[in-house]
DNA sequence: ATTATTCTAGAATAATATTCTAGAATAATA
DNA sequence: TATTATTCTAGAATATTATTCTAGAATAAT
């Protein structure tokens, strides 16, 4: 942990506590709730797909009535997009410590490849730690709508802002190539994602994890300057 | 073309051959009308999304019957997963033209360059061409169920073995790194295919065929043997 | 020309999401 | 602690949408 960790990490901490202060005490109990009724709704589309999943399962899963689940998410849509917003928040928690708690004020070629591959190891880690989260997140981004998506574009744009921000340094002084920030990402974050897609669905047998250095090798190589 | 496409292109040579044997004539006009659901489907879908198009808007777009639809296609899924496969045919198409009218009998490592930026050619270009059949097979895979996904399995592992097998000389002259097949191929089209994704959702300003080169470049980088 | 088959139509049904009303639990305030 | 306000739970009522079913029209086979 450390000094690191103030205000971003989705920027939630600040509308948290707005949210907290705007219904005062109320929230524990129900906060509990909610996140039981998350919790259960991703094993059940982990099993049977959102479309698969009927409010009713929902319910019997979770001990509870459809009011309740209506009244702490509006329908049913809005408990996929929660689920979508929850798993982001904690893998974003992940990546946050892999990468911030490398420097990034010695700038050497030894740090900047540091860097990028913790980027992988982070992606490799935490779909390897959580495969249903990680299969529910790959398909389901599209759930979150109206309110709650300009909220989570805001938070994970401070976010993206951040690892932008932690890289700057080592761009200036070319140490990595200088292409456009979203094909950075691509290059970085795309095979592991492409390969981790097959296998969450089957496809590939051979575990994402066994090619956790391939992967962090290849996106080191597609970068550096050479 | 030439004489080059006997046989391969998902495998359906033998299967439509089959289905017409079994059904002498009757297909004509039906198959016009299942061409036009699909195409009116891909539009509906487009536009709402799987679950927000409702069985009667098809309807509707097709000037048809419910009865007709659920006679073609047994029920809403069925189309989906049928708009899945045409569109990953159409796909295939392109992909055998870029690949398979290169040479690969001349073992130089400029073939082999061209060989993997042609992967990456065919895809920024169809996905260009067709951003809503592209947007919509990225999302959708999972539609494909029952008989009809162990059809599609099949034909598309037949595919992807002649594309292994065109690349198969370079990889023996040691051309190209001998890495896990499924590695490779995150490779070469996961960048791309990540920011297809970002850029087909919105999420992306800068067109991906702005970026052609860029990809091609990258994957070229990171197969090559140094 | 007759018969069989495929296709179209739309009403009837079934499955499921959502709304609504009443009351229970919990928190706020005096 | 008693009172009042608010949030939460419950399940029946309703609305939406997918699917089935039956009859008849169009097309193909003999």
């Amino acid at each position: 942990m450390s000094g690191l960790d103030k205000g971003f990490v989705l920027k939630m901490n600040e509308d948290v506590a707005l949210e907290a202060s705007l219904t005062p005490k109320a929230s524990s109990r129900s906060q509990q709730k909610k996140q039981q009724i998350l919790q259960q709704a991703l094993v059940c589309f982990a099993e049977h797909g959102v479309e698969g999943t009927t409010i009713d399962m929902i319910r019997e899963a979770t001990q509870t009535s459809v009011g309740s689940l209506y009244h702490h998410f509006g329908n049913k849509d809005a408990i996929a997009g929660a689920v979508f917003i929850e798993g982001m928040r904690d893998f974003a928690e992940l990546l946050k410590q892999y990468l911030f708690n490398l420097d990034n004020k010695v700038l050497t070629q030894t740090q900047a490849c540091a860097g990028v591959k913790a980027l992988v190891y982070a992606n490799v880690d935490w779909i390897t730690e959580q495969p249903d989260w990680a299969n529910y997140v790959f398909h389901h981004r599209a759930r979150v709508k109206g309110p709650e998506k300009q909220r989570f574009k805001g938070d994970y744009g401070h976010f993206y802002q951040h690892i932008n921000d932690w890289f700057a340094p080592f761009l200036e002084k070319g140490l990595i190539q200088e292409l456009p920030l979203e094909v950075l990402a691509s290059v970085v974050t795309g095979p592991v994602h492409t390969y981790a897609r097959h296998w969450l669905a089957g496809r590939y047998k051979v575990s994402l994890v066994e090619h956790r250095e391939v992967f962090a090798e290849a996106a080191w190589q597609s970068l550096k300057c050479r």
